[in-house]
DNA sequence: CATAAATTACTTGCGTACAATTTAATTGTG
DNA sequence: CACAATTAAATTGTACGCAAGTAATTTATG
């Protein structure tokens, strides 16, 4: 709280920013994933999956930062779709693993096309894309850190 | 389209840190706004009008990159707020304007503390700060150019 | 060991977001 | 002028995203 008061036009003008940039990612995703079957917010779970198999429901909502009530219906979509399957686990039976099938599995080969044409499109030079990376990254942090706002002494 | 190829993995962390961005921003305003009986979007919506009143629902849709099926419904909430009126164009029947009520401009008082306060919680530099939404503009406007693949030759 | 507290997932209800369709009004064209 | 094409809103249906509450299980505490 020193002197970051920032003229309030400036912080809308980073709202839409944001607010215009994931629409537009979201929306290059979309049209493309249509073809695969499956929506944005499932491409990131299976993302998460693909890094390492067999999580529970609140290993992926930590890693999304989204909750069960989300979670929980989208996952039983990929369910459907055959790409994941959800088994209780034995040693603690409030948990449900989440885990790839052949198909969910297989499907990350198909997408990486859809990857590499994004990852092109961002139109960003390597240096900009890092910073950008790093800026949300600290402003994700920030934003974070002051929400819970328990300062907690030593 | 040249030496544009980034790592899969690099591309992912982008629209992870997008998504958890966005996601923070909205958190923060979500859990403010909730004092003041409104949305985000329905704030995104309030703010553009401040900017200039009496609008038509194209022109908001345009402004903020959204479509009829979701401002007309949003738009009838704040109007159930008594935040706005709608009224059809007399000029042109097929246009809605939406005008901000007494109640609706003095709105605008309220809640910029609350945004004064996400203003700080940013935790960016004025130089990141700035390079930050340029950088999302423009990753915008590559993806929305690209999106429309119609080269027009001249 | 019994019971309270915490944890995990599920459910419900509301509000976006968007594709696709519908309706009404306006503009363009022959 | 008539009729097709376009435009603006609204409607319908699906899928998030989250708050709040529920149910079942596990852990902590007296």
């Amino acid at each position: 709280m020193s002197k970051k008061y920032k003229n309030l036009d400036l912080d809308n003008q980073l709202c839409f920013a944001l607010y215009a940039a994931t629409h537009s990612i979201t929306r290059a995703y979309r049209t493309r994933l249509d073809g695969v079957g499956i929506t944005y917010p499932q491409y990131l779970v299976l993302l998460v999956l693909w890094e390492r198999d067999q999580q529970t429901i609140k290993e992926l909502a930590v890693r999304l930062k989204l909750d069960s009530g989300t979670l929980t219906p989208l996952i039983k979509r990929i369910e459907n779709l055959g790409l994941v399957t959800r088994k209780r686990s034995e040693n603690d039976e409030r948990r449900v693993y989440v885990s790839l099938t052949v198909a969910g599995k297989t499907l990350e080969k198909r997408v990486a096309s859809i990857q590499k044409q994004i990852a092109c499109k961002t139109g960003l030079s390597d240096s900009e894309f890092f910073d950008l990376r790093d800026s949300l990254y600290k402003l994700t942090e920030s934003m974070n850190d002051n929400e819970s706002n328990k300062v907690i002494p030593a």
